[in-house]
DNA sequence: GTAGTTGTTGACAACATTGTTCATAGTGTA
DNA sequence: TACACTATGAACAATGTTGTCAACAACTAC
């Protein structure tokens, strides 16, 4: 669409010679070549770092460049353009998000202590890459987002199958499957949010100190624990 | 900081006559004069939209000049600069949602069908206005933040002195600031979280219908009465 | 009516960002 | 070594965005 007229071609080459001999005293900065396997390996983990803390809209073509140590037409070469970048580093954040969810969420057989290990499990998939902040720029720029086929249904599904047998276990009368539905999305939220803002809220109602994060996580499974098996 | 070069002026009119006497065939255009207040208002609430839909730094002077149906020097002449305005909007946000949180929180006084009016009102507070955007857009930003002031410690040490009368009432031993800090923080995650993206969320979980949300909170206040009034 | 005040606006400047072009540098192959 | 191929970067183009400025226009005071 840019450039409709005509262009003219003045063609300066690199080690550009105006008048004569001299003026071509730039050294001629020793290019790096990588394949184009590897250079779009990095342009993706530089944009990636910038999804996580800029948001998908916050991603500058020169700023992903420059992280890599590359011009940005190099970007442009490697993507074909900045929108394209962006889907592309969404899409690969979203499928590792899944990836790292479900890896997460496989560990766990309902067993009280594995509950705990698959909470911390999650929760430090969504904390430690900022993945948790790449789903929540996501959700309020309302991007495709459809990618995140993490299909909590499933979680739901299987969850309800394990306090099923559980319940009838203990002679409990079953539940519905809403109100497994209810915890899951629950626990969701509450991962999900305090990987984005958990810092903020805990001392901001008074909960200091390094262990305030696992204190919490930790009485949200006996709460979540609770209310699957008890009563 | 911009145009630090001289300013060639030229003082092309509204009406311009460049050659001679046509050319001149604009219609003024008749100007609306408001007070600067008012004028002041009508920019903040039309920033206002673009701070839920696109967050801080989605804010265009141009886009919020022209929803209000002036020119952008417009606004930059009421707030100085795009910083400076953003910066309004948003003191005039957090103020908003600190007051209708207070408003919402203050109708409650422990009991049982007034804590699940307060949760309603809370989401109610941040849902239809999109303030729980603007809350989570200011925490993925980074943006000051100081103002959101809401001090959930506040509520908590209220919250905490009635489940005390509460419990020792009923007989049962008493809990922890703690726990109650924790019980406070759960539901703020929980509100904030699906006020974002509830709808998805749920859906996602297999509960369709309209009444998805409503069921679900409805489940999570006597979640957190349990867990507040219980064993 | 005249003059002053002030909200308003078009034109412009400076900068940022995306995208294009093309010569060059680096790599592999015959 | 000669050649083809491709990644790379400098220069450029086009557009968008913020900010500046002088003049205009509406209103008030006299």
């Amino acid at each position: 669409m840019l450039s409709t007229t005509t262009n003219k071609i003045v063609g300066n080459t690199g080690t550009c010679e105006v008048g004569g001999v001299s003026t071509s005293r730039r050294k001629p900065k020793p290019r790096v070549r990588r394949d184009a396997e590897s250079a779009r390996a990095l342009i993706l983990e530089a944009a990636e770092k910038r999804l996580v803390s800029s948001g998908p809209s916050g991603i500058r073509l020169q700023e992903v460049a420059a992280d890599v140590g590359v011009s940005h037409p190099t970007v442009l070469h490697h993507f074909g353009s900045r929108e394209a970048l962006v889907k592309a580093v969404c899409s690969r954040a979203l499928a590792s998000i899944h990836r790292e969810l479900i890896e997460a969420i496989r560990a766990s057989s309902g067993d009280e202590a594995q509950l705990s290990a698959m909470l911390e499990a999650v929760f430090d998939a969504l904390s430690t890459s900022g993945h948790g902040r790449v789903l929540m720029w996501l959700a309020l720029e309302g991007e495709p987002f459809d990618a995140v086929d993490v299909r909590l249904a499933d979680v739901v599904d299987a969850t309800h199958a394990m306090r099923k047998v559980k319940r009838h276990e203990k002679g409990l009368e079953p539940k519905t499957r809403e109100d497994t539905a209810h915890v899951v999305v629950l626990a969701a939220l509450a991962l999900l949010g305090s990987s984005v803002l958990g810092r903020t809220m805990l001392t901001n109602a008074g909960l200091e100190g390094d262990d305030a994060g696992p204190r919490f996580r930790a009485w949200l499974t006996r709460v979540l624990l609770r209310q699957l098996d008890g009563e």
